[in-house]
DNA sequence: GCCAACGTTGGC
DNA sequence: GCCAACGTTGGC
């Protein structure tokens, strides 16, 4: 089983929407090297991380399961949809998604600013300068630093 | 195959 | 809203 961190922007789809919705398409990613993790690597029952990006406190904010893995992203193939690319054709496709349902909210976010201070979280892409991967692998002692986290900020918090 | 121009991401 | 960093495109 593999874990796995993946961005999107709050004010287009935040976890409130993925919780409201069960289910959703991971669609619109047109990044390669994102686009090969879901259709290569991510598998049923790997966990990710819900991020959000490009908002007041962007950090962690959940966990997700993939419910389905990589298939090819329709959307591109649809000229009126905003994910439409030409390039990309059912019979050569271009683009992939997968499929991810919500699994759980953490009491609190997860700043970046945090994961940003912890020197075993130092090897994620995620805190490296300019990095702009939207979907990327975690590994085992991240995912459980990350979630410990979590629960430490609700301990906090409770004091 | 180089690289300048351009568009996008995403923190701040 | 700004802008640095990065990926992609397209002329040559």
């Amino acid at each position: 089983m593999n874990y796995w961190l993946m961005k999107s922007e709050p004010d287009v789809f935040g976890i409130d929407d993925l919780k409201r919705v069960g289910v959703e398409p991971w669609d619109g990613v047109r990044n390669y090297q994102a686009r090969n993790m879901m259709r290569d690597q991510m598998q049923v029952g790997d966990l990710a991380f819900f991020y959000h990006s490009n908002t007041k406190v962007p950090g962690v904010v959940g966990i997700m399961e993939i419910v389905r893995a990589g298939y090819p992203d329709d959307c591109a193939w649809d000229p009126e949809h905003k994910y439409y690319d030409p390039k990309s054709s059912p019979d050569n496709p271009r683009w992939y998604r997968v499929d991810v349902a919500y699994k759980e909210t953490f009491p609190q976010v997860v700043p970046l600013e945090t994961l940003k201070s912890m020197p075993q979280l130092a090897d994620m892409a995620l805190v490296r300068r300019g990095n702009r991967l939207s979907i990327m692998p975690v590994t085992a002692d991240e995912w459980e630093i990350i979630q410990q986290m979590a629960k430490m900020e609700t301990d906090h918090d409770a004091c």
